[in-house]
DNA sequence: TAATGAAAAACGAACGTTCGTTCATTTTTC
DNA sequence: GAAAAATGAACGAACGTTCGTTTTTCATTA
């Protein structure tokens, strides 16, 4: 790795740090190269600016994105086991990058999804054909939609990190830890109830 | 209505506005001060700062308070007339203050969950003595925490929200006018299905 | 009802600060 | 030794807030 993208993967990193802790227009260019190690204009030999960061922070580190490969990957033989998996890997990637939630508030906010549209419009086509492969493996889930069970999981992501950021601290610490799996199973069972009808 | 509270209003609603269409720092006070009619000093007659203007549009139009209400008055008999019920009240404000959902991220972002926390402080202990009613009122949710119904809520308000943001484009129409329909019911089934066991 | 006067509201110029970015220059890399 | 990277002072613009002043409001009084 050259000297350039060593700093620059430094510059990603700081501010992946501080984006998440303090938020954007909270964030200063200043405090970023200070914290980043090197001085204030040579930020701008590795990006054309603020925004430019941000994009690289959002698009190489977004769990959606990291997830699919897994996804892709999965051996599960029926219906469950695929969402169990699906859904182990989504917590995975929650886990691994725990404060990454903010930084999609922040590209809502600041950015008006323009980013997350990117991603969706290259991550969907996989996304719906990872569906249309579980559709074929076994026939209970067939009466659901592919983009109904993508919006569900959407679902899962955000209401799993939004109850934590604002109901956490008043949640019994069992169920905190079996929220995620408390709330697959809603899913599965409501999914598979539904698509019996 | 006095005229004090009169611009007190007007601003509040001229902030909602353009907060949500903007975000927080993407609105300026001049700009502010210029769509709501008055000078940029007048505002200070109303409001301490930005921040106290931020926090009364979030306070006085926050759809969770708004729905108390409502929710407390329910009529339903039947474990399912109160989820639809209340899954109807949510849907109503929702389609009321579309945009609002921008508001709650800005919150996030910029507050830090600062007033979110309030807001259920205030709302939860009522929050949960409804769900308290509710399993008075039929057996068969018994078996279901109380504040897991209520992230479950949390997760299907957020869950509409931000499918339609991020997948409004690409769902097809028929889909998009019962999206709320289909993620109740599956809600629902799931979590009859799941406090059976 | 009309006059009054203190409080409330409106005004807009001015202040101090901070921000993202640029640039001429020096240092390092390979 | 040419290209890449690093430096930090300087620039101009925009921001939230303050302040001295003028205008309006409205309960009280005549």
């Amino acid at each position: 790795m050259s000297k350039g993208e060593d700093t620059r993967q430094t510059i990603i990193d700081t501010a992946h740090k501080l984006f998440t802790r303090q938020g954007y227009h909270g964030t200063s260019m200043r405090q970023l190269a200070k914290e980043a190690g090197i001085a204030l204009g040579g930020v701008y030999n590795h990006f054309s600016g603020k925004e430019d960061i941000f994009r690289a922070v959002f698009m190489e580190n977004h769990p959606f994105l990291e997830m699919l490969p897994a996804i892709e990957g999965a051996q599960g033989e029926t219906i469950e086991d695929l969402v169990h998996d699906a859904a182990a890997q989504m917590l995975a990637a929650i886990k691994r990058k725990p404060d990454f939630i903010n930084l999609i508030f922040i590209e809502i906010v600041e950015f008006k999804n323009t980013h997350t549209h990117e991603i969706f419009e290259t991550a969907f086509p996989r996304g719906v054909q990872i569906v249309a492969r579980m559709e074929e493996a076994q026939g209970s889930l067939r009466a659901i939609p592919a983009l109904m069970l993508i919006r569900a999981f959407i679902g899962l992501f955000f209401s799993y990190h939004l109850a934590e950021t604002m109901l956490g601290e008043i949640t019994p610490p069992e169920f905190r830890e079996n929220a995620m799996d408390y709330q697959v199973d809603i899913l599965l069972h409501g999914i598979l109830e539904r698509s019996e009808e």
